[in-house]
DNA sequence: GTCTATAAGTAGATAGAC
DNA sequence: GTCTATCTACTTATAGAC
């Protein structure tokens, strides 16, 4: 990973962010030192420090990334339907956005603990953010009938653990498709919540 | 936490033990030093290493302790009844012991990276024996066309993972009672897993 | 923008006194 | 069994040369 001396601003820092939450997602941030990311990258680690203020900076930039991007990506999709319809448009969107990033689901779940309080408060604020979209939804569909759930909120956080679940397993060379996975859990998700 | 010189080993090891569990559920184990658990147990770093060859046996044996106790306290439960009932019955001693162990449960759940590969190894067997338990009761409902799953396997990690995320949120002095909880997460179970 | 060198502090673990 | 002291290695972050 040797590197002769030289310019490289403009490729370094996505490489810096892409290093950082590999080796955050495999060791964890707290195990993780910046002169592994820098032979990650292959610099040394004084120069690291050109594209972050400091190591906690690498951590939160990367989470609030995610986070933006998943609030992004979420609104960029259909809101319209029927409670059962807008549910099932959730549950695709949420498995689907959570393969494709394993790492970065997986860092901003297991390093909320990392972040420095004001950094925790802006994380935790988007994942509300996002978790009463489904809790909207799920409210809806109690209102009119089609769902029967004692607790609109824990329903949230059930059917959220459940579908973020699909992270610790899937692996895409593994003998199912994610489009399959992603209609076995809409399947146990829409029972789940359903009016008897 | 000062503490006079003195010879108190039969109270001072279940300290250590408890005190490792504590700090790193609250900030992992990569970020506690063996000097924070030491100031909290109130002794010096030095005679930790009269309870633990090392930093990774207190985490091995706090993560070992924690699945023998899962697997012994589940043996204790009774087994027999019809798919539904072996369902409910796993369903609620799930939920129950991991509300009374939220600590064990996080570290055990959040430290896997960082155990060297042979504990790892013995871990994941642990586990994965806990989590055989809940598939065969599936596929035992499978059979006999009380449940109906696409698949028992991804069914049984999407039940643990929703109701193990409980300890995520629960607090004891909470809205809900414990009972309550138990009992929403079962409906939420029974309907995910039934045939329609 | 990256390098080398370094400051200032902390890590896990051990030795020997008591 | 616990203490103090210490070894060796590594930590984040910065300064100044190129």
């Amino acid at each position: 990973m040797a590197r002769t001396q030289g310019s490289h601003s403009d490729i370094t820092g996505p490489r810096v962010q892409r290093a950082a939450l590999e080796l955050f997602a495999r060791h964890g941030y707290a195990a993780v030192s910046m002169r592994q990311i820098a032979a990650e990258v292959g610099v040394q680690a004084g120069a690291l420090y050109n594209y972050t203020a400091d190591k906690q900076s690498l951590l939160f930039d990367l989470m609030r990334g995610h986070m933006d991007e998943l609030l992004a990506a979420r609104a960029g999709q259909p809101q319209s339907g029927s409670p059962l319809q807008r549910l099932e448009a959730f549950t695709r969107f949420h498995i689907r956005f959570h393969l494709e990033r394993p790492d970065a689901v997986f860092v901003s779940y297991m390093e909320l603990r990392n972040l420095a309080p004001g950094n925790f408060e802006v994380i935790e604020g988007l994942r509300r953010a996002y978790e009463d979209q489904l809790e909207d939804i799920l409210r809806d569909g109690v209102r009119t009938g089609v769902f029967e759930l004692a607790d609109s909120k824990i329903a949230t956080l059930a059917v959220i653990a459940m579908l973020t679940g699909v992270t610790t397993w899937y692996r895409s060379a593994g003998r199912l498709s994610a489009a399959q996975v992603e209609q076995i859990y809409w399947d146990m998700v829409r029972k789940a919540v359903s009016a008897g």
